[in-house]
DNA sequence: TCATATAACTCATATATATGAGTTATATGA
DNA sequence: TCATATAACTCATATATATGAGTTATATGA
């Protein structure tokens, strides 16, 4: 059997320190002279390991201060990905002001629970908001549920829920998201939902589903997001 | 001002040759030794700009033999992550065998033309194609328009078009493809899809747009598949 | 006290050197 | 002729060393 390189050695020290927690999210880890130290080996080495986490964007590194563990990234989010405008030269990634028109605490359904890999019944917080172009028109709606032992009191009226909500999931409650599980796929819109989104029934829906993590695959939240078509698309380039 | 670092511009260079077709997709290029000879940097240098070309995906390594220019990769398609059982804990990518009723040589139209960036009118090889899953049941219709002058006879009965494309196009007429844009989102199915993809009209449908790049951006296809939501949807994962 | 120079720490770039393992062409010898 | 050993080429891993630029804490001196 052939030695493992040393460098994935020193990579994979790093990884389980991030996955531990020993170092989250917007933390700085040790300096590469430290981590040589630290494993017993070159700077260089330490460099290839960290080039290897960069790469996979695990970390991120700053000239003169040092390497930091990253934060999860919504901007790689099919959501994100959106455009306003399909087909037409002009396309730009769609702003969007949200509204909370519904937030309470209720006990989960069997499917719902199911995706959070609770019991069904189990208290959730539940959110749902609504999405709105340049011109007040409403163009997307978002049902949210939370597991609400991690965000006790989120269903108060009185905490503001901004457009993007980690930030506050994270400061408010401690918790970390690590990652994301994303399927888009469409659907036809039932009554309740064309009413909202001011569109017939039955017309085509671009659905998001979307399963979010916080370490050690626990589950917090699962949510459905649902666009009109002609307001968004996803857009990729192979190469 | 500060000097642009040497691996940039040993990067810069290979990346030119492999854009000016120097090094066609499957071809090797010179060795580190002999491409720190030609740029006059340490072999170091050379194998960090080639580690950037590596993690960009526009070459491969093989130990031992050398360093490869990438082709095209389309499992990275929006098309290839398409599942099977939306939502199921079995969820496999589908394996779809594809028939191709209708191929001819037609006038394009005015919108397919644009997507082409050609004139109107311009002489295109229409190709359509229905995918069935594995109990022969209908799952996707696929519409493509190729620039005849690109692939001359195409049309003609007596070439068999395999499942995956590209590879004849590059074989039979000498032409790379080197990149594509795809767009995915959601559209109510006509009354002609709906007939053969055995499903009621207006249903929602996953819709692909594609199109596809030679060198030096030439378009050469121009892509439309529209498949089940209830057998496709595309998943992903934010870190 | 407080602005400023400096020291001490980051990572970034670059070279030189060594050993090893996979691959391929060539030379050797039965 | 043809199997096989070897040479000559790949990239992979690893270390040591040097210079430079960005950042931050500390010491200096008015």
């Amino acid at each position: 059997m052939v030695q493992e390189p040393l460098y994935k050695i020193a990579e994979k020290f790093l990884k389980q320190g991030i996955e531990d927690g020993k170092w989250v999210p917007g933390d700085l880890i040790p300096s590469e002279s430290q981590l040589s130290d630290i494993l017993g080996t070159s700077v260089g080495t330490v460099r290839k390991a960290i080039d290897q986490l960069e790469k996979q964007k695990l970390v991120y590194r700053h000239q003169g201060k040092g390497t930091y563990v990253s934060r999860i990234d919504f901007d790689n989010s099919l959501f994100r990905f959106f455009s306003y405008g399909l087909g037409t030269e002009t396309e730009e990634t769609a702003r969007i002001h949200k509204l909370t028109p519904k937030r309470e605490l209720r006990k989960g359904s069997a499917d719902i629970c199911e995706h959070l890999q609770v019991p069904t019944g189990t208290p959730l917080v539940y959110i749902e908001r609504v999405g709105y172009d340049d011109d007040d028109e409403p163009v997307l709606l978002e049902k949210c549920w939370w597991r609400a032992d991690v965000v006790e009191g989120l269903e108060d009226a009185d905490i503001h829920i901004p457009d993007l909500f980690y930030a506050l999931i994270e400061e408010e409650f401690g918790v970390h998201v690590v990652r994301a599980e994303e399927t888009l796929t469409a659907e036809n819109a039932d009554e309740e939902t064309a009413a909202i989104l001011n569109i017939e029934a039955g017309s085509a829906l671009v659905v998001l589903l979307r399963t979010t993590y916080a370490r050690k695959d626990n589950i917090i939240e699962y949510r459905i997001t649902r666009g009109r078509p002609d307001r968004f698309s996803y857009k990729t380039e192979i190469r």
